[in-house]
DNA sequence: TCTTAGCACTCTAGCAAGTCGAGTGCTAAA
DNA sequence: TTTAGCACTCGACTTGCTAGAGTGCTAAGA
């Protein structure tokens, strides 16, 4: 059950007078629970507000007419739209932390696995959706940019060898390659030490300018090269989720037809990718409301992201997903609490000298 | 729009004559196709049988006598039971192939990708799904015991250092290592020759049991690449999946409570796992019916599945999950497509001279 | 002996009418 | 400016009814 969110009067500036954020703020929170429209009397009941139902009617039709609230038809309770939702986020206490047992529940199942990437990536999306009761997706960490770092040519029998590919911020690609004549392992290690002093440093553009070699075998293997860096940047991101179930739990997809919406998301080519590398470009949490304006192709759902990683050299995107009426001050908590934890696990993993996310 | 199955007559031993047959075969297509009882009038006139609808009805009292059919009320038409089904996989005609049109499409859009197997992998589950129109899951293929084949130490700084470990059948680990103190590519390099002439060939256990060794950088990678192979052995398979929005479409599984069971198959511990591990041990298309028996703790869905990849080296595992309804015979088809496609795909990747499954 | 026409019976889906309750909006009084 | 009171609205739920699809049985026909 997540916490109540504050309460606080809004932040100078705001165009709402104080008691209509409250109102607006107790709205978010009750419709957040309930998922049902709310009404007048519901609210000042259950909040024990020191003013009448009427009261609150009539400061929820000012809200309404603000364009903060809705009905769903006359005699019903009022639904925040999306403009409320957003300025219900935009003036959200964003610095609140999750509760200290629950970051270190959640921190020592990271430390019970293997020291994997893969799996700390796998098991983020996981813990994210049981903690926010949502679905959660993870993208493995990749940089901005293939660069060239190394490369290994590993002989494992006479006709195949095995090239293991490593690019700037610690991405590898492995690939095993068929030889038509036979090579020992002293001989690609010749090849592969020559490729390391020319192409260390490179990106695939550059590669691709090298005049040709006279060796078959090297230009054989820098094509291969060119074309797995060339591939790597066209690569569309590999996701992990979690925790759909939850999200089809809530009411607002029940219906068939949001319910495939929904699923569009986790399915191949999802509609979220484009998202995804513009969230990336920017530090911190980021909120977006979805199936309106800019974000119309999307269904009705909320993503809370966060960019992770190290910021120059790989960097990936976690996050939550769900319905609108999410829990934002906990969701926000959750997701920046572990775009943190994988961030500092990355940079142990590679090393101290190199600092973790940025703390905007 | 599947074809539909061959109706012929039993093959010998079946305990039912060829007009029960017929007419079981024929509300299991009906059913796969309506979701709806099947009357014995809407049978006779959609089929055009000789036979009245009274005559169908006697008939199919005897199935339900038999446990073949069910009622939902007195006044429905009828549904094939589990057993039903089982009959009906079992006297299948199985050899039938896909439509040549069709597996010339499928192929083709494996030669437009990259030659790599995650890919592959990726793509079958994503083309298995939209061929059939149901959920596809593959597994990527590992060997069944881990044993060592090949290590590689690659100097990335002079405190880290990447360690490429190559498995028989061709799976490989990466792993970051920290050390305390500079080594250079050459020293690291005989390290690696030394662990490669002692361990290969050699499974976990076998390497734990070696005699520790003065220089403490060996025993420090041994210890990790023991870990590594335990850890691998250990390891869930890494499943893709595809078309999970097909099956929530179907009616059975718009309820919530189904919906939410038949979800929880690709959530991160998945009820398959072991019948995925049972079916990697059995060469052919295997039809698993859920939902009864030994397999009550799944939702209503049927599997078909197929193991895939080279059988002494590295197997993974393939198939559909639908609606216990769906049209097993165009299905079976496209899975043993698919698995025999991946097949030769990876004969080809690590070399002609190992056939790909074995043709049961 | 098998097949089939006829008929009574059963059960669901769908529709219409009616009731209940939560909620609004307005007005007038505090 | 707040609030009590009241008329009004609309969806959710219940009840009663009907049409339709389907079965099971019986008796006649091949």
């Amino acid at each position: 059950m997540p916490p109540i969110p504050r309460l606080s009067a809004p932040s100078s500036g705001s165009e709402l007078t104080p008691r209509q954020h409250t109102i607006l703020s107790l709205i978010v929170h009750e419709f957040a629970q309930s998922a049902e429209p709310v009404g007048s009397r519901t609210l000042v009941e259950t909040y024990g507000l020191d003013i009448s139902p009427a009261t609150v009617r009539n400061e929820m039709k000012v809200l309404e007419e603000l364009g903060y609230l809705t009905h769903p038809h006359t005699s019903a309770g009022r639904v925040p739209t999306h403009k409320g939702y957003r300025y219900f986020v935009q003036h959200l206490e964003q610095e609140a932390r999750l509760p200290a047992a629950l970051e270190r529940t959640i921190r020592h199942q990271f430390y019970q696995i293997q020291q994997e990437l893969d799996q700390w990536v796998q098991l983020s999306a996981s813990v994210l959706a049981q903690t926010v009761q949502n679905a959660a997706i993870t993208t493995v960490p990749r940089p901005s940019d293939t660069i060239f770092k190394h490369i290994e040519l590993i002989s494992l029998q006479p006709h195949t060898m095995l090239m293991v590919l490593v690019f700037q911020g610690g991405t590898m690609r492995q690939q095993l390659i068929a030889l038509e004549d036979p090579w020992t392992q002293a001989e690609l290690s010749r090849l592969s030490d020559r490729l390391n002093q020319m192409l260390t440093g490179l990106d695939a553009a550059r590669i691709r300018l090298l005049e040709p070699n006279i060796d078959p075998l090297f230009n054989q293997v820098l094509d291969i090269v060119v074309e797995t860096m060339e591939h790597e940047d066209a690569r569309g991101e590999q996701i992990y989720r979690a925790g759909i179930g939850h999200v089809l739990q809530s009411p607002e997809f029940t219906l068939q037809s949001q319910a495939r919406r929904f699923l569009a998301i986790f399915e191949q080519p999802s509609p979220i990718e484009p998202l995804l590398q513009e969230a990336r470009r920017f530090p911190g949490v980021q909120v977006i409301i979805g199936g309106e304006e800019p974000y119309d192709h999307l269904p009705d759902v909320s993503l809370v992201l966060s960019r992770y990683g190290r910021p120059s050299q790989s960097t990936g995107i976690l996050g939550v997903i769900g319905p609108i009426r999410m829990s934002y001050g906990f969701t926000i908590s959750a997701v920046r609490f572990m775009a943190d934890l994988m961030s500092s696990l990355m940079a142990g993993l590679y090393g101290e000298g190199d600092v973790g996310e940025d703390k905007s």
